[in-house]
DNA sequence: AGCTATTAATAAGC
DNA sequence: TGCTTATTAATAGCT
């Protein structure tokens, strides 16, 4: 939508790239905040300029935006303030959850066909995961703690196995579904 | 851009905010597209429909498809972790962004030769550690506000690709390392 | 899922 | 770097 038509295809010139990136940029970031706002569902974009600088949208959810809060207010400067109350952040997140369950098996709407009945297997299925992501939830929360220990080559080896192992467990939970989902649609 | 001009809020009428979504999901993930292929600089973008469903945009980035070779597969380490502290992750993210935000503000240069030149600098090594953040931030964000959500294949496959993205990035950072050492070694 | 009247984004130019 | 404007592109309301 300019004076002309262009074609799809990466803009040569550079300086005109970046031109390009910078204004586009903002479109698009704009339209990620419209869809956000207007749909009221969540949206992250990622974006990395020619020169390899990031830029970030997250249209935050009630869950972000009150965590976010919560450590705005109390927390955030380490040592002015006393220390947050985790048990309370815990007991918080785990009712966010339980009312993300719950709207979740109310709403159905836009694709219609998203989850069949559930089976026992797959309930079990779901049980499974939970246990997985307790364990995932471990292993990104040391990944996440010892950002300074990233400095040494044994360490990122360390964290490389982490992580490595944290993906064998989606690689095989992803396996499971498929075959559960074979057999149900087998069934049923 | 249509025969009227809508107001900025939620559409409450919940058919009329799923006609919304469905239409601006498509031109929101052409206009990532678009960027991506002029600009050619990689694009993540993930949306979820107002009934849940997720949907992803994902150009490669250049960092993906040079470590692409590197997949050999590490071996089983049970990690055993006290629980992650949110609050302490989320006053570290909010740090570092602070930090990177203000390092933003003294830079500006966006031609494309950073890349290039600083190759091998601690300082390259502190970006590198802020795109991790990112990626880090988002896929704690992702853990904490979709717990339930693992039922499904797709969603599966999202975290898939997050931890993929994540097990490169260190990876990425384990091979600066090797050079830096390299670098270091011939030079003392 | 298609169709237009409109509004919105943006390629060039300044 | 940012503003202007001729054009193209996206989309709100309807069908």
């Amino acid at each position: 939508m300019g004076r002309v038509k262009i074609q799809m295809k990466t803009i040569e010139d550079r300086p005109q790239r970046n031109i390009a990136f910078a204004k586009r940029k903002s479109g698009l970031l704009k339209k990620a905040y419209e869809i956000a706002t207007l749909c009221d569902v969540p949206v992250l974009l990622v974006m990395f300029s020619p020169s390899g600088k990031l830029f970030l949208y997250d249209a935050k959810t009630r869950i972000e935006e009150t965590l976010q809060n919560y450590l705005d207010l109390g927390c955030y400067v380490p040592g002015r303030h006393p220390l947050p109350d985790e048990p309370y952040v815990r007991r918080w997140i785990h009712q966010m959850r339980l009312e993300s369950q719950h709207k979740d098996s109310r709403e159905n709407s836009d694709d219609g066909v998203r989850h069949k009945t559930r089976s026992k297997t797959i309930e079990n299925a779901i049980d499974d995961c939970n246990v997985k992501l307790a364990n995932v939830e471990q292993q990104l929360g040391y990944f996440l703690k010892n950002p300074n220990q990233w400095k040494s080559r044994a360490e990122v080896d360390f964290q490389e196995k982490l992580l490595q192992n944290t993906l064998d467990q989606v690689r095989y939970r992803k396996q499971l579904l498929e075959v559960e989902s074979k057999v149900f649609d087998a069934l049923g």
